[in-house]
DNA sequence: ATTTTATTGCGTCATTTTAACACAATGAAA
DNA sequence: TTTCATTGTGTTAAAATGACGCAATAAAAT
């Protein structure tokens, strides 16, 4: 092999997922509580050499949520030689966190591939922990736990990808429910960007875009005026996802 | 392991680069023609197991072109499962066009992770084959020849997404030389997009950028008025590729 | 030396997009 | 019936964009 040997060349490859939902008003991501640690992991999972890695970040998140149609997209290769500490899975195995058995592979040297997906949290009934975890949490974004490895910098390399999507891409189709008023649509901009919109001038911009859909429908229920009830036309949404929103040049 | 045999988990990992150049007004891309092939390749190579993965591009580049100061940005990691085809390395050694001894490794299940480098075109003074190529040269975009694998795929890819990149970030600094005219600049817009821009508005909204710096002097030579000769702001230029040229929200 | 030529610098004007804000309508609760 | 927070639909000024006009100019042609 070019310049190496074939035991310097083989290597892990795994995948994290930075699942998104949206809730009350707050974006949340779904986390793993480790067992015996104070420490909390993104859903992930090897993948196998037989694979797609698209395959494998379905499969995890399929695993903890029960979902298997959502928004799924690459985002980053984590690909730091320092990465993997020499020792973090003796660790592990000694506190009981992992099967001894898994100490050895833990130590090897692997990168992992970041996924964000963007759920509708009240699709997610009763997230599912894995072998390594005790249980599965949506954690609101601005009071994150703590997180092993370098998950915290995949979960903000997340957050600063969507964020930059937002300027050319629509989203919240899988984030909100099937019909949503304007102002929970807002609301979800505002909560992804951590500012705050002028509501007219939002609205505007939006249906500009020609991707909703309003239907005859009011949400009554609160005191106040009934806002009308939209939903994205999924054919103008996919296309928008595809070709972009603005035309910079 | 979680579900696996180790021997199910391990795999290869490379880099394959796709290296742009922009030369008489046409975009260019560093290729490898294969040995006994009528076929070439993206210069690429594999990523040893206490290795970064941005060091291993930044070898591959190193490697061909010789230089060492460029702008190299991951886009995508392939990794399908579909990728790798058995029986291709034996074919491979049969015909000549790699040692025998690599026959077995190429057959592996391995990942490739798509980098794009921009760099100045005569700064390459002669790009050097690899071990497995009987050369390395320039080729036009527009006129590509067959190329392995999936290599057509991550180059349109790697092109697309400089295209996109455009829209909120800047690109020239790497591209150009330190200092070129207005003209110059619009013609790479131009070419990466495969558009035409208006010469006046391309002007304003570039200089709107703030990232231009108008040295005193003029290019002369040619049988028309002398444009003036800019250079990048480095400084400006590195503050807007971070935060984006297009605020969007 | 003068004219020609293609191209550059700078500017104009109409249109579109954006930002900031006003006001009436509404639906439940007081 | 009134109150209240919130929504739908505007308006207006400022800024950005798109489509041009025209004089200046560097070398080549006359």
């Amino acid at each position: 092999m070019p310049g190496f040997a074939t035991d310097q060349l083989l290597q892990g490859l795994s995948v994290d997922c930075v699942i998104f939902g949206f809730h009350q008003n707050e974006l949340k991501v779904l986390l793993l509580k480790l067992k015996q640690l104070d420490m909390w992991a993104l859903p992930g999972g090897f993948v196998g050499v037989t694979e797609d890695v698209d395959q494998a970040a379905t499969r995890v998140l399929s695993e903890r949520t029960g979902l298997e149609d959502i928004f799924l997209q690459q985002f980053f290769l984590f690909g730091d030689a320092s990465r993997h500490r020499a020792g973090h899975g003796a660790r592990l195995a000694e506190l009981g966190a992992i099967p001894a058995e898994w100490a050895d592979w833990l130590d090897r040297r692997f990168v992992t591939l970041g996924y964000y997906a963007l759920v509708e949290y009240s699709r997610v009934k009763a997230p599912k922990p894995d072998q390594t975890s005790e249980s599965c949490e949506w954690c609101a974004l601005n009071a994150l736990p703590k997180l092993m490895l370098d998950h915290s910098e995949i979960l903000t390399k997340a957050h600063d990808t969507l964020k930059k999507h937002l300027n050319d891409q629509p989203i919240g189709l899988n984030l909100l429910p099937a019909q949503f008023t304007m102002p929970e649509l807002q609301a979800l901009y505002e909560t992804v960007l951590g500012t705050t919109l002028d509501r007219r001038n939002f609205q505007r911009k939006m249906l500009g875009y020609g991707i909703l859909n309003r239907t005859g429908k009011r949400m009554t229920g609160a005191p106040h005026k009934a806002p009308w009830l939209y939903e994205f036309d999924e054919e103008k949404y996919r296309l928008a996802l595809q070709a972009g929103l603005n035309t910079g040049w």
